[in-house]
DNA sequence: CCGATAATTTCGGGTAGACGAAATTTCTTC
DNA sequence: GAAGAAATTTCGTCTACCCGAAATTATCGG
């Protein structure tokens, strides 16, 4: 810690603390719903009052690490997007390695990756991708950003939305809560599981689905933190 | 994030933040040596000025995780005494994860676990623990304190006060200076290497030392940092 | 187009942790 | 035992984040 390493030439770019990585990340995700990341849904997101994320959000446009237009939300700039893409890309190689190699259970993982992407250096990071065999996806079905920042972006629907008839397979679920990972891991959602809507009830009401050969029903929020693509 | 999690009886005892986890790792280390935690002494381990290290000290004696006799330096009370070996405990079995599974080099090992101590739960740092068979040292020979705190404290004395003659085994070597780490690496000064001193130069002198097979040269300074027993 | 409501920002303030300069205490040395 | 040096503490200040309350702006129903 007492030697401060820096190339010559480039800008001096200090390391991003752990709560920046944190808000670039949730606006990162949030941006993937396609507008830009509200206050409201960063603060909630991150758990924190929509006045810290004001401020917050302000100093980080100065930095050049994101746009904001005030009262319209903020999108990533290039420098920004890469920062994200770093962060998860740390955090989902944590949770691969976590649930992979060291039996940490499911629906833990996320938490434990959440403390640690922050601490993990860069050479450790690719240290465990490569024991892993350079994963393209974690356990929940998320792609891993490369080192050089390329991700694969599709937009896959939700089980909630999925038409009925069509037969499908679970890309990814929700990692965000893990109880609802517990539950969903209950009912063999997981990604690579076959899955065939049979009904649908009206107003959001349950989805009676085939996953696997059990016929199930579920509520149409666990529904929403399931992505599914059709079979090819 | 959201929740904490809190026993309905004991004491609310917040989670210790990072610096203070640092403040009382380094206080355990130097009280190693005997004495009390002097401040310069902390300030020099942690790369702060003494001045930080005044306020800080006086906060933790305040908080019952240390005894501080002003201007006399700081020891650490019970309370600290379990926090300090908590992270020694992450820090050492870390260390030994990262050279044993990862194949971290040997001397990047310690500042990668600095960072880690801090992140990883109880839970990871047993998993860790279990796989690798609940190792008693780290790879630089350092005792690893139990999940309750027991740790083999002996003093042993150091390759510059090897007595001439007398056949040693290197129990230990300093984790401090990755250079230093590397260069008794190249020597084969390594926990377990078999050393006998020829001969030593007066006035801290240069020192005549076995290594196994080979006689080699060192200086007094890498000499302290190398910790010798008898051999049964 | 106007008010009500919702979202957002501003403002004042709090905590943790760090620093340099100046004051204080202790140590060392005659 | 006093004077100078060294160690330590105190003091004022700084930065990064966070918050609640109040002010502001956007939006939406009529």
């Amino acid at each position: 810690m007492t030697s401060a390493r820096r190339a010559a030439s480039a800008p001096p770019a200090p390391p991003l603390t752990a709560p920046v990585e944190d808000y670039l990340k949730a606006i990162y995700v949030i941006e993937q719903g396609g507008e830009a990341a509200s206050t409201n849904a960063l603060a909630e997101r991150l758990a924190l009052a929509p006045a810290s994320v004001s401020g917050m959000v302000r100093r980080l446009a100065t930095q050049g690490l994101l746009e904001h237009e005030p009262y319209r939300g903020a999108r990533l700039t290039a420098a920004g997007r890469a920062a994200a893409l770093r962060t998860v890309r740390r955090h989902r190689i944590l949770e691969s390695y976590l649930a992979t190699v060291l039996n940490v259970p499911w629906d833990d993982v996320h938490e434990e990756a959440e403390q640690l992407e922050h601490a993990a250096s860069d050479g450790l990071i690719d240290r465990m991708a490569h024991a892993l065999g350079d994963p393209l996806f974690d356990p929940h079905g998320a792609p891993i950003p490369t080192r050089e920042g390329v991700v694969d972006e599709t937009r896959h629907a939700t089980l909630a939305d999925w038409p009925v008839g069509t037969l499908g397979t679970v890309m990814s679920v929700s990692d965000k809560d893990a109880a609802m990972l517990r539950y969903l891991g209950e009912l063999e959602l997981r990604p690579g599981a076959m899955v065939q809507v049979h009904a649908r009830a009206p107003f959001d009401g349950p989805i009676d689905v085939m996953v696997g050969q059990v016929l199930r029903q579920i509520g149409s929020t666990a529904a929403r933190a399931v992505r599914i693509a059709a079979v090819s």
